[in-house]
This record gives structure tokens, sequence and C-alpha cells, in this order.
DNA sequence: AAGTGGTCTAGACCACTCT
DNA sequence: GAGTGGTCTAGACCACTTG
């Protein structure tokens, strides 16, 4: 016997709205993984005892906001992560064309959160979080160095074993070895100077010129769950946007 | 008599999609200018032989491409050119606060185009083009200087008067003086050092750090209308992208 | 062949804006 | 009150994917 299961809207607030609202709950609250294929449209319509219209307006909002993904054909799944090479999308490193970057974990460690890094994570000023640095090379040249702060209850499992290992995308093994699916970003990108440490990291000249990008990545439930400093050559910097 | 205005969809092409398309040429070829209405959704289905649904779509998608502006209890209208200000939405200029910037031309010339304006604005090699040079500021303090390439016929108006009374917008000056309307752009972000005359023009050191943005911009027609590239001081640059 | 999402219809009613 | 776009319904049929 299925049992209705109506949506109150409030008033102000369309039937689909407050549908996609309830989706977007249950979808957070984890009744369907990342990756795994939700309800035919029909049943959830009628689970919902609304009209099939309804019901997929209600689904083609989660899809326009980037919590699922339709396929034709084959049905409607909630997303996974962000895939991960997005970093190298403002930087172009000549020569070496399109060869693959590689990562290295400079230094690991669990350190109380400065105050600023506990504010962006929102976590409480002096609990435990990992840094990380890392270094990205293209072509085997150095190109961009990482600080990444993590929170540390949640990410335990990288306190230890050997990031040598750890491959060369970090989204995809934040899900397999934490269950963390970041599922957006917001970057912002600044100018300024490489100090002596990261100068010599890079293979630059202390005050060589830097592009700064800052990112925090949040996952499904809109908790912040990393923050990163990237920074590389200015000059190999380029981003467009368009304008609308 | 209203005559039906069939559409044809090739196959593979939904008939919102070709409605779409039918409707996006008709504005294109001027049939109902910028800033006008078009007519209401039951007289386009009536005209087409549509459902009323199916021109909805139609006109959803065209408000999602940025043709036309939807206005609940209003009407449809045809996308104004874009604004203007947003050049500074890259750069924060301290203290000034929220002073409204200023503009000056410092120069003005008809030139025949250099190889690479002609092959960015799709002129032929060699046509005339009206090259400007504006400097930008903010609570008085030189802020932004750019170099902006028109393609000649189209602008002959701004090549005579005095252009110390043109105003601190481009875009609707574009719009008021030479009918045309800047629809969409793109920018692309680099960053870069200043020469001597451009340092002493923003009142900094040559050599100084300088964040370059150079833009294209489009009208309706998707041809180009401008070619512009803006520097100001790396410092002060800022953006932010959300990524999904 | 069965099941999924995508398109299209025809109509009712609601919410907003202008005069 | 007349006219506009926005929501919702109920149903038919199409196009794609998979066993």
């Amino acid at each position: 016997m299925p049992s209705l299961r109506l949506v109150e809207s409030e008033p102000g607030q369309s039937r689909y709205g407050a549908l996609a609202a309830a989706m977007r709950s249950r979808i957070i609250a984890g009744e369907w993984p990342p990756g795994s294929a939700i309800p035919a449209e029909q049943a959830l319509a009628a689970e919902h005892g609304v009209a099939l219209g309804t019901m997929r307006r209600a689904l083609d909002l989660l899809a326009e906001q980037g919590l699922v993904e339709r396929s034709h054909g084959r049905g409607t799944f909630v997303r996974q992560g962000l895939s991960g090479a997005t970093m190298l999308r403002f930087f172009r490193f000549g020569a070496a064309g399109e060869q693959a970057p590689q990562s290295r974990i400079l230094a690991r460690e669990a350190l109380a959160a400065p105050a600023e890094v506990a504010r962006v994570l929102a976590i409480g000023p002096g609990e435990q979080a990992l840094r990380l640095k890392r270094l990205r090379t293209v072509g085997g040249q150095p190109a961009l160095l990482e600080e990444i702060w993590l929170p540390l209850p949640l990410f335990a499992p990288l306190t230890g074993g050997d990031p040598a290992g750890w491959g060369d995308l970090l989204y995809p093994f934040y899900a397999e070895r934490c269950g963390v699916h970041v599922q957006r970003a917001v970057d912002t990108i600044g100018f300024g100077r490489l100090g002596a440490v990261q100068a010599r990291a890079l293979r630059l000249a202390a005050g060589h010129p830097c592009a700064r990008v800052q990112r925090q990545a949040f996952d499904l439930a809109g908790r912040c769950v990393e923050w990163r400093t990237t920074l590389g050559d200015a000059n190999a910097f380029h981003y467009t946007v368009a304008i609308t």
C-alpha cells in the first residue's frame, strides 16, 4: 500500500518548489546515495499525489541546481561529487602540451585550526584540522603549490597511511576513503607574490608574481569540507568568463 | 485573418526548439526592437498552430539564452543591451567605498585595423576601425586604463563631436548613438606588467603587475562589435567563480 | 519488450500588472 | 476588469536504454 507523502507548500511557494525541497532533504538525508538512481517520475508523482508534469518540474529544478542528473531512457541519478582536475582550468602550462598532471604531498599535519581556517570551515576555534601541502607538476615541471585544510573528525582516515599512494585527484579520493562527496565549490581569484619558501618549491624567484585561487568546497548538505589555497605563476594564469 | 506560420523541425529537433529558432530569427531581423514586448503567448501559439505549453517552452528557452526577459503580468520583452558597469566587477578599489566611477576619453583615432584586431572583429584586414583610449577613475584616483576598438562603418557617429560629453557608460551610449545593442560578452583574464606609458596614466611604477581583461562584445546577431583591453592594478584584482 | 525520461496537447485556474 | 505570464492537471505518444 503506497503511503501518500503529501507536501505542504507555504503560501507563495509553488507546489513543484515544495516538492523539490522535499526531495532535496531526502537526498541529503542519504535515502539515495550519490551515484544511485532515484525512483521513476511516475512512481514519485504517485507517491506525492501530484500530476506527472508537476513532479517533472521539481526534478528539473534539482537538475538545474546540480543535485541530480537526468538521463533519457536510463533514469535520474544523484550526482557524484565533482570529478577533480578543475584547478588547472585557471592555468595554461605551455610546451608540455596535454601531459597528465601529477601531484605529490609535501607535508601532512594535524593542527588546531587557526582562527581564519576555523571560520571558513565553520568549526569551533581551536578544533583539530588536517593541513596538507601539495605540489602539482605538469610534464615534470612544478606548476601549482597548494595548502589544503580539512576538518578533522571527518577526514580522520587520511591521517594515516602513506600519502605517496593517494593518486592525483583528491575529490574521488575523499569520497572513497572518507565518504565525503564534494558537490559544489567557490573559487576566489586574486594576485600576490611568492614567499621565499613557496618560490623554491615552484622553482621561481622569491617575490615572483603569482595568481592565488582560494577555494571553499561544499558537500551535499552544504557543509564546507575543504579550504584550499593554490598558487601558480601569474604568467601562466588565464581564465575566460561569459557575460550575459 | 491570422496566417498560420508553420515551422518545420528537422528530424531530431524538438518542435519547441524549432519554434525558438524561428522566434530568434524574427528578433534578430528586428521585427521587435530591443526593449519592446513581443506578442502574448496565446497569440504566438495560435499563430504557429501549436499548444500553449509548447510555445511557452520555446520562449523559456529564449529567456535562458538571455534573448528575452519574461515578466509576470506584464509580458515578454526583447532584452536591452548589457547595462554597463560590468568591468569593475573584476576589481576592488578600496577606501573610495562605493563612489561612482567616472571615465575620460584620452584619445580617439580612426585607423586601418591591425591584423589581430581585424581578426577579432571579423572585418577585412586593413578596414577602418575606431580606436579609443579611456581612463576610468574611482574616487578621483586613476583605476582602469582601456583600449577599445570599434568597427567603423557601424560606429561612424562616434568619430565626431566632443567625447567629453559621452558619459560614463559606453554600452547604453552605443545603443543611443549607433543603434548597437551589446547583448553578450566574453572576458579573458590574464596577468602582465605595465608599460611605461600605461603606468604613467595609472600613476603606478613602470613594470608594476597588472591584471588584463580582454573583452569581445557581441550584438544580437552574434557579430563582434567591440574589442576591449582593460588594465588595472593586479593588487586590486579579485574575482569569484562558482563551480558545479 | 519493458521501463525510463522527453515532447506535446488542451484545458482550467491562479497571480501579477496596468488602467 | 482585462490582459499577461505562471502553475497544475491528465493523458497520449515518442525516443532512448537495457535486459
